[in-house]
DNA sequence: CCCGAACACCGAATTTGATTCGGTGCGACT
DNA sequence: AGTCGCACCGAATCAAATTCGGTGTTCGGG
């Protein structure tokens, strides 16, 4: 993980669909080489895949909210089951489990307020093992476009 | 937005490197054909780009936490330079701007609990606009793989 | 100091994919 | 029935990915 690879990875999160000749004339180095790099970083686990972005109101979700939620008991079965199964709900973009007084925040959209109460209703009052959420709106989320490596201990 | 459409979105989200002819196999359709599409939903903003996702072990990050933080004055200034340079410090993934009692909460990362720890007071401790704060240990964040459209409302 | 192995890198050759574009069939509207 | 518009297709062209043999450099013996 040399500065090479660095700056390879951070071009890549920047654009991960940029070809590779474009990425090593960036680089400054030979498009073999380059592929090299890459397809490494990529076997080594660093590179984890790509994704395509893309925007939420395109999905017809224009809402966004966390769920901070809270489950008993907290064994690993009961935790592990709620993880999964609400990771697959469509309007659930993704849950935290955490420590705190708060066990699991869960990044949920909808179409609309309506839409929003309506998911609610039906997958959270409903479970036995949820004894307690609060729902708060999010009016803007910001990403971090570039998370490079930070630099290791002295 | 039909749903051709949406498969493509789908697959993309899942692997946002697969060559235009695998996609176009995968969908029973010409690779003209596909490349069109996926170029007039990039056009359209549905897809808004690509991004190599990247392992915070790998880049030294193995502490996650979510900072509920509160800030004052609530002004559109204040509010909008905190999000702006929370954003770019490079321990901070993102940023969610909330309603409710807490007003931002900051996904943020470090080596260790330590520098987690010295993060929090160089960055937050310090500032004068945050006026209270909390931190919370995120020990695992699932995300769901595939995002399709809600349907839309009837 | 010299030799040889290991390594990273390079560039040409080959394979594969992206892109273009003219043609075709289908559905809608007249 | 005619024609317009649209989505799709497939062959041809262009560009990129991939492979692989060769080269320079580093490093550890000897």
């Amino acid at each position: 993980m040399d500065e090479l690879d660095s700056a390879i990875v951070r071009e890549l999160q920047a654009d991960g669909r940029q070809s590779n000749r474009a990425l090593a004339a960036k680089l400054g180095i030979a498009p073999s080489t380059c592929l090299e790099r890459t397809r490494l970083l990529q076997r080594r686990g660093i590179i984890q895949g790509y994704r395509a972005e893309v925007s939420f109101k395109a999905l017809n979700r224009s809402v966004q909210a966390m769920v901070f939620t809270q489950v008993r008991p907290l064994r690993r079965d009961v935790v592990t089951a709620f993880e999964q199964s609400v990771t697959q709900l469509p309007e659930v973009v993704s849950v935290y489990t955490m420590a705190g007084s708060d066990d699991f925040l869960v990044h949920v959209t909808a179409q609309d307020i309506d839409h929003l109460h309506a998911f609610l209703l039906d997958q959270f009052t409903n479970r036995r093992e949820i004894i307690a959420f609060r729902t708060s709106i999010i009016y803007q989320h910001l990403t971090n476009p570039v998370l490079g490596p930070l630099p290791p201990a002295e």
